[in-house]
DNA sequence: TAGGCCATGTAACCGGTTACATGATTAG
DNA sequence: CTAATCATGTAACCGGTTACATGGCCTA
């Protein structure tokens, strides 16, 4: 997914500056499943404007710096729904923790300790953030990817909670074999 | 995760070569978490080899062209537990199918279908992979996390399948809504 | 008074992909 | 005869991140 179209899409539920864009895309809704930075959320904002799909007004705010507020247009809204129809590519999916359970035997019971643990804990705060999400909103659609969200996440969690300890116990197996081969 | 330390994962299951390498990670297990190109395999293997992680054999085959298999050594070996020791970074999620479902008011009933028949049997697919890899490897550390994969993607295909639905029940919604306004 | 939040923006950099070049063999 | 598979490699490109620059206000 392109910046463009997500810029569009959180556009199309409310005005935003680009500044409030990040904060969606990395605390809001949109953090579950997207991230964008302001490297390449400003430069374009510019070209989204420059192409009319947003329109900018600038807003002073008392004890604040300025804000420039962008709207999407009709034009815009066309583009978003234009590039909604094409069919959503697969999900990207990378992790460097299934590398590190994938190879937990040549590894210790420490490392394997921390990592897992330290997954069980970002799961729960993100299983947390959706929840949280879901009941500040009643959009239906927001409902369902939230509901979507909450089953995978909370299946997820069940299978880390309930199988922690068999991968702890592989820990540095790979190494005992070794030595016993010797 | 960096090319270089997926690659050393890789060499460390068994030697291979560049499009070895390449096939692994589009088609093998670490397809599920990871995927690379040749355009970056074939310079960090040179890379690698440069600074001795791996060594490489040209091996002349009958009817197919020669290939260079690469050999993981004991620095290489080293190498790769130290990057496993580091707590490995948040999962990369990015999901367009997620982006269109939260938009499924603005976009058609077919839009919709389209999308969500397409996630399901692209998950069927991917369950299948799991399976398959899953009963042709019994190294515990992959027997963990397939089994992982497994229960989480079953559990994704589930919700998909019991809400596919009213999913598409709230396709082109707003659009009505809108017109009602008028 | 230090640190955090609000707020916008740019330039350098980088990891990785795409597309291309090359070529033999085998299966349909 | 065509398409696919095996096999290696390079160069151009690109989307995006990191780090930097700037600065005022508020809270601890």
């Amino acid at each position: 997914m392109n910046t463009q179209t997500l810029i569009l899409a959180i556009l199309n539920f409310g005005d935003a500056s680009g500044y409030e864009i990040k904060k969606e895309s990395s605390e809001g809704v949109y953090s579950y499943f997207v991230d964008i930075s302001y490297g390449s959320i400003y430069p374009t904002l510019a070209k989204l404007e420059a192409e009319e799909f947003v329109t900018c007004r600038s807003e002073t705010q008392s004890g604040k710096p300025d804000k420039k507020v962008y709207s999407i247009t009709d034009k815009g809204r066309a583009e978003f729904i234009s590039a909604l129809s094409i069919p959503p590519a697969h999900d990207k999916f990378k992790s460097e923790f299934l590398l590190v359970a994938m190879s937990a035997g040549l590894t210790s019971p420490e490392v394997i300790t921390r990592a897992i643990d330290n997954r069980i804990r970002e799961m729960e705060e993100l299983v947390e953030l959706i929840s949280g999400l879901r009941s500040e909103c009643d959009h239906p659609a927001t409902q369902w990817i939230t509901s979507y969200g909450l089953h995978v996440k909370g299946a997820d969690l069940d299978f880390l909670r309930n199988n922690r300890d068999s991968l702890i116990a592989m820990a540095g197996l790979n190494k005992t074999l070794d030595q016993a081969a010797e």
